[in-house]
Parts: structure tokens; sequence; C-alpha cells
RNA sequence: CGGAAAGUAGCGCAGUUGGUAGCGCACUACGUUCGGGACGUAGGGGUCGGGCGUUCGAGUCGCCUCUUUCCGACCA
């Protein structure tokens, strides 16, 4: 193995380390200059743009159309909701001023003290409050109702401590707006987005969820009900990767949008909000990625399949070309990305191994002996098996493989899963069992005191109350910590 | 904002009792190679985060300062 590798599977028995190198060696991002910020590379773009791509089409399957609301709200707009107030993270980057002017000894630019703004703007944590504010004026009667309105933007949070993908002061996501007549509608429509993400992280990314509904505790500040996907990474910890919000009136009553019913009644508008980031990315390399490298599936892979010629001299590699020409043309033909990379400048181990690590799916390689015997060498990223087969055919395999290749890598992630989740009835075997990592069933009886004190005393939190569970997580039970009566097993893990 | 550590070439690091900076990778040129990250030869690149001090002399010692990373609190 190569001296770099070497070093990747050396580390991983730290796991962060080994994602934060796996991140930067793959080619995906790297941390900017500007504090908790990152540059998102080329390579790592293209993924992010095939998720956007899918997640934008199943949005306006759904019904929804984007639009683009400002980047800097007055700060008085996050005053207006009590609880967004009381429960959101204050740590936002601030605007104070709108002009600089040149430093009077000559060192440069300085803010100009005159240009003060009399009401600061904070750069978007989040645009309920601006959105909100818009909505008003859209809004008159229940003919103007619903509004599916999506928004792909930036947002900043000033996080003390970032992670590349999972935790970054500026981050790329889509926030969807929703305002209805009805609480049923509302508390519909939070739902099926929420399902919406499910089936994106299951059948794009191959990354099995949880699909469930947020304790009081770890509700969006604003919300009712916050309902999440929560993801289960190779190294036990839970990653929630997508939330959907059903906000009630509460940005109605704190933005004054109201509206007039059939009965001429006037009534205040119910909401939702949901959204998902690039914190994705960083679900889809800690579920799959192993020290080779980075696996992606192939629905999200920029390039799906790879063709790396082995040649002694310039006329076997023209007899190379040739043969892949054909080749190149039937599986674009087919709709799959495929790479010829005949670059000179680098030897075959070096590419194959550089291709392992960006994650791409398939690999073909064609040589000297293949071209006598019209065969070429398949690889698999995720079991990395080799085989030679004939070339008659070969794009009907790969295309096969792909979507093999799409289905195994989730069975190995759900199996994973599985392995790791228990159901434990005591404290003492949960305190136990949350050392190991995974995910826990308990029973809990429902208090936020008791969820912080597991939280103070494990480091664990409730990631959700599952929607979908056996007949025995649903029978009532008691309480691990405190004794008292549970309706059914939450689902507990230390999380990202 | 509390606790710990680190700043030396693009990256990763070494640098002894103070003596004027080195290694690996990467980079450039030429040649030989090419079925799992090639090798040889020859090159280019850093006033050691910043400031002050001690000293004949500081990457090394002292003080100050800035920055970053890691562990906590906060969070998609």
């Amino acid at each position: 193995m190569a001296k770099e590798l070497k070093e990747l599977t050396k580390r991983s028995e730290n796991y962060s380390q080994w994602y934060n190198d796996l991140v930067v060696k793959a080619d995906l991002a790297e941390q900017s200059a500007v504090r908790g910020c990152m540059v998102i590379k080329p390579y790592g773009y293209a993924i992010w743009e095939k998720m956007q791509r899918q997640l934008d089409d199943m949005f306006k399957e759904t019904g929804h159309v984007n639009a683009y609301f400002p980047l800097l709200i007055p700060k008085s707009y996050l005053s207006r909701e009590a609880d967004h107030v009381e429960g959101f993270a204050k740590e936002c980057a601030v605007v104070t001023h709108y002009r600089l002017k040149n430093a009077p000894d000559g060192s440069g630019v300085v803010v100009d003290p005159a240009a003060r703004l009399e009401e600061e703007l904070i750069i978007r944590p989040t645009s309920e409050t601006i959105i909100w504010s818009t909505y008003k004026n859209w809004i008159q009667s229940y003919r103007d109702l619903p509004i599916l309105c999506n928004q792909w933007a930036n947002v900043m949070r000033w996080e003390m401590r970032t992670r590349l993908f999972l935790r970054t002061a500026e981050f790329l996501w889509q926030e969807g707006h929703t305002a209805h007549a009805t609480r049923e509608e509302a508390e519909e429509e939070a739902q099926r987005m929420l399902h919406v993400y499910g089936d994106f992280a299951e059948k794009y990314m191959a990354v099995p969820v949880i699909k469930g509904v947020k304790s009081a505790n770890e509700r969006f500040a604003g919300a009712l009900d916050t309902y999440t996907i929560e993801a289960l990474m190779q190294d036990g910890k839970a990653l929630q990767s997508g939330t959907s919000h059903f906000l009630g009136q509460n940005f109605a009553k704190a933005f004054d949008v109201q509206f007039v019913d059939k009965e001429n009644q006037l009534q205040y508008v119910w909401a939702t909000s949901w959204g998902v980031s690039t914190r994705l990315m960083g679900a889809l390399i800690m579920t799959h990625s192993d020290d080779n490298g980075l696996v992606l599936p192939p629905k999200l892979a920029p390039i799906q399949v790879v063709i790396v010629p082995i040649y002694k001299n310039a006329e076997q590699l023209e007899a190379i070309n040739q043969k892949i020409e054909g080749i190149v043309a039937n599986l674009k033909a087919m709709g799959i990305s495929v790479k010829y990379d005949n670059a000179d400048n680098k030897r075959p181990g070096f590419k194959f191994a550089e291709y392992e690590l960006k994650g791409v799916p398939v690999r073909l390689v064609m040589g000297g002996r293949d071209l006598e015997n019209n065969t070429m060498e398949v690889m698999r990223r995720d079991t990395l098996e080799k085989q030679t087969i004939s070339c008659d055919g070969i794009e009907a395999y790969v295309k096969n493989l792909l979507d093999e290749i799409q289905e195994n890598i989730f069975q190995k992630a759900l199996k994973y899963r599985q392995e790791n989740t228990v159901k434990v009835d005591t404290y003492e075997q949960f305190k136990e069992q949350i050392e190991k990592g995974g995910f826990i069933l308990a029973h809990w009886d429902g208090t936020p005191e008791t969820e912080e004190r597991i939280k103070e005393e494990t480091k664990a939190t409730i990631r959700c109350i599952p929607f979908e569970a056996d007949e025995e997580s649903l029978t009532p039970g008691t309480c691990m910590v405190t004794g008292k009566p549970s309706a059914r097993r939450v689902l507990f893990a230390r999380a990202y």
C-alpha cells in the first residue's frame, strides 16, 4: 500500500482525525483562512450539485418552488418570536457599518465610524424571520394559500468548534418555508418533507435513516414539533441529517400574518420549515468510507466509471485509445458519467489509488493483455473485488454493477446499524452500552428533567421518538432512570 | 468563554549543551520506466507567527502578543 494511504489507515484509530484527513485528501474541501469556514473544492462541490439537483427535483414533484430572500436580517426581526429568541443560538455575525475609509496613517483601510448603521443587520443563521416578514405582504386570503417556497442559500452561525462539512461557520443548505390555511395541512406538509428527506438519504445517498419526532428539549426553537432523520456513523455516533418543523402559528403571530378564510374570518396561517445542508456530505463520507478512502454511491458519484489504460509505448496507447473510444461513447449514451484517464504524467498504480481515494464506484482497466484477449479488468470500489471480463457487452455489465453497488453499500450500512442498535432496560446497562457507541432503544418517562439528567451523566441525547418500531418497543414499560411509566421506547445515542 | 497543546519550505516534521537551518512528500528539467501510489541525476523554494529583551552570537533562553488545533459549553 502507498505511503499516504498507510498514514491514513494508521490514523484511523482517531475517527475524527481520519475523517478530516479523508475530506482533505479526497480533494473535497479544506479549511478557509476565514475562521470556521470551508472551501468546497470542485470535486466536493460536484457531489453537492448532484445532491442539490436530485433534492430539487423531489421538491418540485411535491409542488414546491424556489425563491430567494436577503442575506441580511434586521436585528429587530430576531426579537419577534419569543421561543425563537430564547432557544436559538446567539452566535451570529453582526453587520454594524456600511463603509470603509482609508486609514489616515496610510496603513490600509479602516471602518468609517461615521457609517454606523442605526439598526444592526444579522447575517442569516436561518431565514424564518425575514421570510415571514415578507409573507405578511403576500397573504390576504385563503386563495393565496398554501405558499410552498424553498430557498437554496448559505447561512452563517458563529460556531465555537468546527469540522469540515459537519459543522462550519458558513454552510450551504436549502430551507423550505411553507404557509397553510389549516393545522392539518401544515402538519402533513412537515411530515411529507421529512419523508422526502428519508427517501433521498436511503435511495440516493444509500444512508439508512431513522425517521421520528424530537423530544421537547431537542426541538427547534419556535417549533411545535420537529421531525428528524437520524443516521448512524461508523464510529457509533449519531448524525442528525435533516429536520422538518411544524411551526404552528408562532411565526404567523409574531409577524402578524393573517388571512381571511371562506367564512370571512381572520385567521393566522400555519407554518412549516424544513432543511438539509452540506452536512449531508459529512453523513455520506462517514457512512461509507473505508481506509482506502471515499466510497460514493453511484447515484451521487460525479465520476461513476473511470477507465485507466496500461501501455508500454505510444502505439499501444493508440490501440487502446481506439478500443476505449467506443466503450466510452456507449457508456455515455446510457447516461453513465465516465472518465477515460489516459494522461501520460501519472502511472497506472497512482491513478488506481487516486480514484479509490475519490470513491469512484467502478474502475475499468485495459492493458496489452486485455487488448489481445478483448477483455477488461473491472474493479468495484465497495468490495475492491477485481474481475476480468469480455469487452462484448461490458456496458450492460457496468450499468448493472453500478446498481448492485448502490444497493450493496446501502445494505452494508443498514446491517451495521442493525448490529449496533440495542435495547436496554436498566440505567446501568445503558451507561455501559453507550460507551460502545450505537443506537440504544430504551424507556423514558417523557420528562425534560430525566432527559437532561441522562445527557449530563452520559452525554447521550434522545435522537428521536421513531415513527416505525417493532411491537415490543411500542409496549409500555418503565423509565430506565426513574422507574416511572413509559409509553414506549425512544432512540438514544451520542451525537455529532 | 473555561482546560491543554502547537506555530520552522506548499504539506508533514526534525533541529542536541545557543554558533547563522535540514529531512520526507510535493514542485522543475533530463533519462530510464509504466498490470497497484516508479527510480536515477541535477535543480528551485524558508531570514524559523510577530514584538521586545539577554548574548559577541537566538529557531533554541526570558517576557509580551497574535494565530491555529484539540478537549468542554453551543449547534444543521
